[in-house]
DNA sequence: GTTCATCGTCGAACCGGTTCGAAGCATATG
DNA sequence: CATATGCTTCGAACCGGTTCGACGATGAAC
């Protein structure tokens, strides 16, 4: 393979010189930077990635740690992944995707060997395991989600509690006084998933204040219980008129379910659920929704970190914690009750 | 941080004996080993990884191309991903996930810059721009996906003729004598997906080889045109008995749109899909189907990648193309026609 | 009591970049 | 004419591992 001593050597010059006609960061005549610069060409250099890591301690690399839970909907993650990979790349940097099950063992791993510049959270709990591995780690790291305690850290997230004030306020407003709130399964945030229980008391809140019922309930994630589940929910709450849905399987089933229950959509029911714009476009699900722009938190996420990388030593700007509004886009599921 | 120089001062030996401690690639006293073996934990070293590869040439991590093309379902590569990026961590690899627009310039980025050790293409095209980045590429690769020419790849893909003729004979067995197939977009395959020809091609001579009647036609890959297409196709084919679905959004679509049509299955159609279990389980799909088991052909890729990258130099073994064979999952979606 | 292996360890070189200090040279300055 | 200045360029050291050749000590063979 051909290294900088070759480009050198064909361009006449000192192995030094070539590097620096490369990076710019001496000045060089432009007579040498030109036959410099054709050597690259005529030889197809192309710097080793290890050795100038080892050189520059930098190897424009981000870690991406994703778990995928049991119970969770997995596809969701696509979105989160590729806006992390797309604004990477447009930064300059590369993804190392990590996806193992011990995720603090994983984190340590590739931040203590240098594999990384810094890392990106997916999923993060309540009181995620990862979050002391990351305190210790070298590098910086950006959270997509909010856990207990942020402290030295850049977090991102959907405001949760007010996506579930503005479901309530929303119905609330075209007249409905009794609603049901279906979430996501109770597992999913005894594990840790700390936004489902943020969005139901905030719901619940609203609700008192607005002097209304709200029923809040947890859903199943699979076939064939969701559907079981959810014609329960409705058989229990006949009275209740509007319908929240913080849950992408029972969002992915209500369909099918309302139509064999003869119930039309917004006559007899009101809907609003919580899931992200392409899960909406993709399952063609006709309900207004909350959307949760997973691929700009990502966007967000990783903007954070390339700047805190890039921060000089010793100095640190405070951290962040960044929520992103909640946007309400209006698909006609919802009306005043009859 | 903590460097192997540190190790071995801290064990009273030399730093080359500590990298053989360490390596065991030459005899060591046990005392020594033990020493040295002490250090390292007591300083909690781990070994830089520039610096390793550096050294060695070994990465220890594995380039994933994965490109999302508009109108592809997204959520199906997931699967893929995971397959692959759980059997490199077995195997003591990790994952460098690409998803540039740019394919075979960001194959030629990480393989010239020997950021990785070999290379997995996900959703290889009929003529992939990839492929000549990847045939000059210093490192092996391996396909998931079938291009027009497989010289010098190890190639891996569900046997999607097999597929097809699986679909006809299965409903052929049952009575039926007038069938469609809906397939993917059309744009997907004048992009480069042969598999949906491949499929297709099967599917319209097996028909013809058993006498029976089969409309093969592109379906659509968003809503709201798959609704109104999957009705102009019912309705142009009224005295069809069975319907054969290779799209997934089509078959996400398909209960809601029969159900407002009044048709029940197996009873008025009977219907078989081609999706992967997982697609099925999340969203709750009744319909029988052929598994394409993507995490299994990730497996199958990455395992056949570190066996070649482990080669000794110049020794090179026959490069493999396998298909793994398409299983009917039966949901009782099939009857014969009435 | 030499000679010869074998075992365990060390020093030095190497992988391929980057970067610091210094040196060469032409031109401007006193 | 001697000195200062600025612009280019070079040599050498360094990043942190691995690996080759050599060397001293120990025990076996003759």
């Amino acid at each position: 393979m051909v290294n900088i001593g070759d480009v050198a050597r064909a361009a006449g010059v000192s192995r030094s010189t070539a590097s620096y006609a490369l990076s710019g960061k001496r000045a060089i005549s432009t007579e040498v930077r030109d036959r410099v610069d054709e050597a690259v060409k005529a030889l197809g250099y192309i710097p080793n990635a290890g050795a100038r890591a080892l050189a520059t301690s930098q190897t424009m690399v981000l870690g991406l740690l994703a778990q995928f839970l049991e119970d969770e909907f997995a596809p969701a993650m696509l979105q989160y992944i590729l806006g992390v990979t797309d604004t990477a790349r447009e930064l300059g940097y590369d993804i190392l995707l990590v996806t193992e099950a011990d995720g603090a063992h994983a984190l340590r791993r590739i931040t203590d060997s240098r594999m990384v510049d810094g890392v990106v959270l997916l999923n993060v709990a309540e009181h995620d395991v990862r979050l002391p591995a990351l305190r210790e780690a070298p590098q910086p790291g950006a959270l997509i989600g909010l856990p207990a305690d942020c402290a030295g850290l850049d977090v991102f997230d959907l405001d949760f509690p007010e996506a579930g004030r503005m479901m309530v306020d929303h119905l609330h407003a075209l007249g409905h006084r009794e609603l049901v709130l279906i979430s996501q399964p109770e597992h999913v945030v005894t594990r840790g998933g700390a936004y489902v229980w943020r969005l139901r008391d905030a719901a619940l809140e609203q609700a008192q204040k607005r002097g209304i019922v709200l029923h809040a309930v947890f859903g199943e994630s699979r076939q064939p219980a969701v559907g079981r589940d959810v014609n329960a929910v409705l058989d229990a709450h006949p009275s209740a008129t509007g319908l929240l849905v913080h849950n992408e399987a029972v969002a992915a089933a209500l369909p099918s379910i309302l139509h064999e229950r003869g119930l039309s959509v917004p006559t007899d029911l009101s809907v609003v659920g919580r899931y992200s714009d392409e899960f909406a476009k993709t399952f063609s699900l006709p309900f207004s929704s909350i959307e949760s722009a997973p691929d700009r938190l990502g966007r967000m996420a990783v903007r954070q970190l390339v700047r805190r990388i890039g921060l000089p030593a010793g100095r640190e700007e405070p951290y962040v914690v960044r929520f992103i509004s909640p946007e309400l886009v209006d698909r006609g599921s919802t009306a005043p009750p009859r």
